[in-house]
DNA sequence: ACCTGAACACCGTTCAAGT
DNA sequence: ACCTGAACACCGTTCAAGT
């Protein structure tokens, strides 16, 4: 009675139905279509068509699922041409990191709601912005206070602009008008004048012209602070 | 058979067990307990000793009471003195509102998460700061502008210096040191220099220094800003 | 190794019914 | 007017059991 010893390597391998990748993917598709609070592990389940512990078995936990969902979105972050001028650099790092965020539904919330970079793309892409500031001469200090400061005010930006994006579908376009009109209105003018005067501005949602202002704030800042450390 | 008519004004009038200002106060109570996460209706019904459906008489929902909260959170906050240069009266507001937010646990994360000033407190600070920026000279787009963004900067900055207090109290401090140290370590030292060489500062939580330099990088960059409008 | 069934311990919110 | 009981429609996560 002899027995095989050649099939024993691959003894009834079926083919896993799941991966990592393919339920990040999925995670982002479900995101696309339901936004940051539709995106659970029950409804993430329920469309890969499996139970909802199935997950577990390919990752951690859902905290674990957002880091890996903010990777994803990240990936396709293009890096900075480095024979710019810093603050070019800068800039162009900015504007690539709000593009990506804009890309998918609600993709700040991930980024917010997921820690610090921990993948390899984010953390490639830190290391640049770093390196740009150390380049640039400020001190490891400053270097490092600045980069944390960039990175947390893009996500924010853009985290308020959807936002205000989600403020104006909810009604109509006529009804959420007159809300911002009504909510000026009930404002008493004689408590409140600077509030009214500037209402157009608060709750208007040009969010390329606000962002811009915020980096080109940040960059006047960063460059007064460097003309100061090198005087 | 007479019926005494007097009492009839006075209909069984049982004292209500609750009001709004009890339950919001409860609610700040509980978040110093159990945090964030740990306010949930069910849990502050049960510290009032009533049930979680009783609260909806007195509060729309859970965003209407997170915004009574904000409300009350920022209640304490003292208003600049007027006669001061725009940069202090600023960098004062900035500081009281860190301040206040630093009193109770995961106060900063009250005030990301109720959506935009709505009560009278919140309004009036917004108002004064928006009224600084325009007797400073700034544009009305300007002040607009960068009266959110000092806000929303303030708030973002807390959620972060508290963050990080929490991923310290998690491990004992050897151990948290010790993980801080292997995350480093994990990095391939060739891939991340420059992370590596301020991983310090990058994980350092010395709030204060890290909260003034922000504050000091805006307001050089609204200075720069004025500067160039006025020549 | 990978997935299911079923449970555990929760959520916010609604609503008829009580007083 | 104000509160309760009970339900509805969910969550994330665990774990013995199946294959």
């Amino acid at each position: 009675m002899k027995i095989k010893p050649f099939n024993v390597s691959k003894p009834k391998h079926i083919e896993p139905a799941l991966d990592q990748g393919q339920i990040v993917q999925a995670a982002i598709d479900l995101l696309d279509e339901v936004g940051f609070d539709g995106l659970t592990m029950r409804n993430l389940a329920k469309k890969l068509g499996v139970q909802a512990a199935s997950l577990y078995w390919h990752v951690r936990n859902k905290q674990d699922l957002l880091s890996l969902l903010a990777e994803e979105i990240c990936a396709p972050m293009r890096e900075p041409d480095r024979t710019l001028p810093w603050q070019k650099q800068l800039e162009e790092m900015a504007n690539e990191f709000r593009r990506v965020l804009l890309v998918h539904r609600d993709a700040a919330q991930v980024l917010a709601s997921s820690g610090g970079p921990s993948g390899p793309k984010r953390l490639r892409l830190t290391e640049i912005g770093l390196r740009t500031l150390l380049d640039a001469g400020f001190s490891e200090k400053d270097a490092a206070y600045a980069g944390m400061l960039m990175n947390d005010y893009i996500i924010m930006s853009v985290l308020e602009e959807t936002r205000y994006a989600v403020l104006e579908a909810e009604g109509t376009s006529e009804d959420s008008s007159l809300d911002v009109q009504n909510w000026v209105e009930s404002l008493q003018a004689n408590e409140y004048p600077s509030l009214i005067a500037l209402a157009n501005y608060l709750t208007e949602p040009d969010g390329d012209e606000r962002f811009r202002f915020g980096v080109d704030l940040l960059r006047n800042g960063l460059e007064s602070l460097l003309a100061r450390g090198k005087s």
